[in-house]
DNA sequence: CGAATATAATAGTATTACTATTATTTTGAA
DNA sequence: TTCAAAATAATAGTAATACTATTATATTCG
């Protein structure tokens, strides 16, 4: 994967930002270190100070690459799904049957990223795990219409409907796509989640065992 | 459903709050207002300050019931899916056949209040509406441990619990009833927010084809 | 090299999330 | 009915948060 992958450089949509954060070193820094802050003392604690103390720059230096940190997470999981779908393009780009091309998405949409894909500057595992606890904060706000229609969600909606498709080719009759891969993606953060915090409401032991749930779940639906 | 369960209070958890808002006029009134001021300018916005304007009286008299606004929102997702518990317990206590009772645990769990569900002082179609768009905001936070330890979710797990088993009456040999449950009530949490506020993720036009859409995935899924 | 731009340093404001103190009102047991 | 205890209201205050503004210094790039 690193070496497939080291020529691209992740996009995210120019309104998720001030400033380019990959144009300089600060904004790398700036993200580098607020994925390991937001991890390690979670979203409600994290603010632009502690981050700036920890890059040794300024909160105002910071707030010249983001309008406040909702934005900086919103940029975070934009870059993470982004991420995800590039892996979904390549992986399945070859691949003639239907089915296994689903589930190779499916895959890669459900499984949380190992230490062995790091592949930029961005430590994948950590921001892995910031989506898991926190994407769901990043929409669930009364500002998510405006939002929306700046783009701020359109890599998830992407990839959502990239999965669909997949879908479409297995059983084009089958009519809720979108609503089944959608549960599935946030089913699997949630069941990742609560594997860790909430251990009675999942049966999943492991990884395998999650995506394979999830895997079987898509598949004894849409087949007819 | 008013008059079979007039007679019930819904019960929280001793642990989720300092005192017992069932007990004063005021608490009753924290509650009511918290819920009407939390649907209209969501939990970021919600203060103890703003709710006690409304209701004419001081931050601090609401402090002398909940410790945090969190520590309010925990309540107030308890005391849903403590309702949503008695709802499902009723309806589904003379059903024989296992597959009818799961069916219709699975509508009640799914299905968004209607209007003339009302049977309290608390208006249950607005608390609906706060747990689509900030129950999930309730655990994921850096404190879920110590929280979830002290029983701050104890309904939710419950809720999940109980519709397992009604899964494993219909099908002993299921490997994941508490996975494929969580992901259901959780899913269509989302699918209804997704409805409103991001509909390229849903195929589901209205309630009914929500519930449907979920009572199918779960039948479908556990049935060999 | 010099102008433009980015960053750092510092300071300041309004709001939030509380805590503390005292006064007033309500209540409920003798 | 009274009077003590408890609840509530009024007011004030603190530390942290979420910013904005100003100026000084460093960097970069045409």
């Amino acid at each position: 994967m690193k070496q497939i992958l080291s020529n691209f450089k992740i996009q995210v949509n120019e309104n998720i930002y001030l400033k380019d954060p990959e144009s300089s070193k600060l904004g790398k820094k700036i993200i580098d270190h607020s994925i390991l802050l937001i991890d390690e003392i979670g979203f409600e604690h994290f603010t632009f100070r502690k981050l700036a103390e920890q890059i040794q720059s300024t909160e105002s230096s910071v707030y010249r690459y983001f309008e406040n940190k909702h934005q900086l997470l919103v940029y975070l999981t934009n870059w993470y799904w982004s991420w995800i779908e590039y892996k979904l393009v390549f992986s399945t780009h070859n691949i003639a049957d239907p089915t296994t091309k689903l589930e190779l998405g499916l895959e890669i949409a459900t499984r949380a990223p190992a230490e062995d894909e790091q592949f930029s500057h961005v430590n994948e595992v950590k921001l892995g795990g910031i989506v898991v606890a926190e994407f769901s904060k990043s929409y669930l706000t009364k500002e998510v219409d405006q939002e929306n229609q700046e783009g701020y969600f359109a890599t998830f909606k992407r990839l959502v409907s990239l999965l669909a498709e997949m879908i479409k080719e297995v059983n084009p009759e089958y009519p809720h796509p979108k609503s089944l891969i959608s549960t599935v993606i946030q089913g699997a953060l949630h069941q990742q989640y609560s594997r860790e915090h909430l251990p009675s409401l999942t049966d999943c032991k492991n990884d395998d065992e999650l995506v394979q749930f999830y895997k079987n779940l898509v598949l004894k639906q849409i087949n007819f």
